[in-house]
DNA sequence: GGCGCACCATACGGCGCCGTATGGACTACC
DNA sequence: GGTAGTCCATACGGCGCCGTATGGTGCGCC
């Protein structure tokens, strides 16, 4: 765990906040080793005793996101067993978070980077599977169930892009909020 | 034009077709002058003296894309008087080509570059202003045309991630594609 | 209180890219 | 055939980042 407050040494776990907290904002190329230390008062020699070099640190970071942002999701949801109170808790636990969505889109568009593409497929399969299962648990056949999985995921996705290269345009009252869920949920719902 | 066949010399726009085919493949970082510079079989001399710096390079291409991807299909399509002829023409013309929307997805995806992002969303402004017109002209109030238009745009983004991102879970079989394009039809269309 | 170990700073060489300076080569034109 | 203008190669300095080498500082422990 994280001692940075404590003492003046850094941990492991130190050094993967800051770089998921950089992967989030900036991008992978942002992962930088040099610049991270600089942010945590710290040098080189410090990364490079808990690491053997900038990609195990990006792995690591990618790692943590996968965990908290899909793992666990799918764990904590997929307790629930009615599948339209599954996929509603699903919606509302992901819609959630304001800045946890900008982390999402920068890491999900950065999959021009070979290291980061293979989390992000990973992380697109285990999302669509868990989408699909809970179609055809709806009572769709699995033909059905994949095409409005994929429906489903693709319109999370481009609303995650949309959030960032169009904010302005996000419904700002609460009557347009309602209608842009509304229409949501006929899309993507049951 | 380009006239790199005919004479050794390169033209301004050799460099731009060059600079947009690195990006729309490996993203703004690889629309670099040294390396853009080999694949022509030249030098960065030939380079500086056709533009001033790389910013220029990525502007330049950056304004092609927006040119060829938005502008002309919004002034070709846009023509078509009968709204939902006009959405379906467009849809056809957007989905066609392969090649294009990796293309696509690439550059929409490199919004944490600061030039790139001004490009982008100047381009989600005038693609979500020209659905808009159309749901208004399908007779939908422009509350309503609004959010359709939101909806269908972030479908198709997402679409285009996922086919990057999961490209072995793409409808195969004709019927497959069949029923894809019915279900999205039935979220987008009219 | 000296010893060992965990942790870190400093200094260094290297690489890839940027942008500049300068000297060609090739063409057109008189 | 000399001159001006167009286009380009080469060579250079600089910057940001990577990874290594090496020494130093704190803390536990006998």
């Amino acid at each position: 765990m994280s001692n940075s407050t404590t003492t003046g040494r850094l941990s492991r776990d130190d050094w993967v906040v800051a770089a998921l907290k950089a992967l989030g904002e900036c991008g992978p190329a942002a992962v930088a080793v040099e610049p991270i230390a600089l942010s945590l008062g710290a040098t080189k020699g410090s990364f490079y005793w808990h690491f053997q070099n900038r990609q195990q640190l990006l792995e690591a970071s990618l790692d943590e996101w996968e965990r908290t942002t899909t793992q666990a999701v799918i764990d904590e949801v997929g307790q629930i067993v009615d599948p339209h109170e599954r996929l509603r808790a699903l919606f509302a636990r992901v819609i959630r978070d304001d800045k946890e969505m900008r982390r999402e889109g920068t890491i999900l568009a950065s999959l021009s980077d070979p290291i980061v593409s293979i989390v992000v497929r990973r992380v697109t399969d285990a999302r669509l599977g868990f989408l699909r299962r809970a179609y055809v648990d709806c009572g769709h056949s699995t033909a059905v169930a994949s095409t409005r999985a994929r429906i489903a995921y693709a319109t999370y996705v481009g609303h995650i892009h949309l959030a960032a290269s169009n904010p302005e345009g996000l419904p700002r009252t609460t009557r347009g909020v309602g209608r842009y869920v509304d229409e949501l949920a006929a899309t993507i719902g049951s």
